[in-house]
DNA sequence: CTTGACCCGGTACTATACTACAGTGCGTAT
DNA sequence: ATACGCACTGTAGTATAGTACCGGGTCAAG
């Protein structure tokens, strides 16, 4: 198995070494197994988990939010029942933003299929002329 | 027409009056008419373009992003060409955004059938075992 | 013609999410 | 054994996106 310190791991995930710290402050990465040295030890499940994080960061999600989401599990003294509330509720969210993507999606198309037909631009922002929220 | 002032338009968006007025500020949206008495007079639009803003921003575009995607337009000294890779670039993006919520969608799912089905939990987290970004 | 709700610009403060030191210790290659 | 890079904790500073407040003007109901 390969084993990382800190500054292998950043260069990898693409992040820097001050906010992986920083994550494990904020409970988004669980405290990793130490050298004598107390040299933080980290191995491929934690890149996999700061990927996620980055890419989830980027889909809009809080670090809250985030930290939720990867804590749907391994509560089990949480019932059943209340995770899956969480989770359906997650996955709502889920769909929501998905369905709205799409409709951005579908003006973009829109648009860049009129600058290929004519030369003719939309008089306002065509993301706010089709999308009604 | 229905022409409001900023604290009705505040309202009816779920926005705060503050924060109309550094979105204005910020470019994102155009600086209204005023009465003579300076008061901003807003209409239908501004508030569809608000509740735009809204969702824009809880879908993980930053504010400097949704002024691009309401730009893409009206600058007809743009070529056209500009525009269409802009909007391909954001087509792309959405695109991937979309890609990536599924995969979470799927694992969400996933774990619900499992609350459903047996009374077991995984136990790892759920996310990360299954998506590999 | 006043009074209370609302608007004005401007400035200062806040929360979230980093990012950058400072001062000190570890690791390894020479 | 020493020097250079990298790690450690802790604290301070930054960017983004608001949010709150101040002193003052406006509007309209009574």
């Amino acid at each position: 198995m390969v084993e990382y310190f800190v500054g292998q791991l950043a260069k990898d995930a693409g992040i820097n070494v001050e906010t992986i710290r920083y994550y494990e402050k904020q409970g988004l990465l669980p405290k990793p197994r130490r050298r004598d040295s107390h040299y933080r030890i980290y191995d491929d499940e934690d890149l996999q988990r700061l990927l996620f994080i980055k890419r989830a960061k980027e889909l809009g999600f809080t670090l809250k939010e985030i930290r939720e989401l990867c804590r749907l599990r391994i509560d089990y003294d949480a019932k059943c029942g209340d995770i899956k509330n969480l989770a359906e509720q997650k996955l709502k969210d889920v769909d929501n933003r998905i369905r709205d993507l799409k409709k951005i999606r579908t003006v973009l198309a829109k648009l860049i299929d009129q600058c290929v037909d004519e030369d003719v631009l939309p008089d306002e922002c065509p993301i706010l002329e089709s999308i009604k929220f």
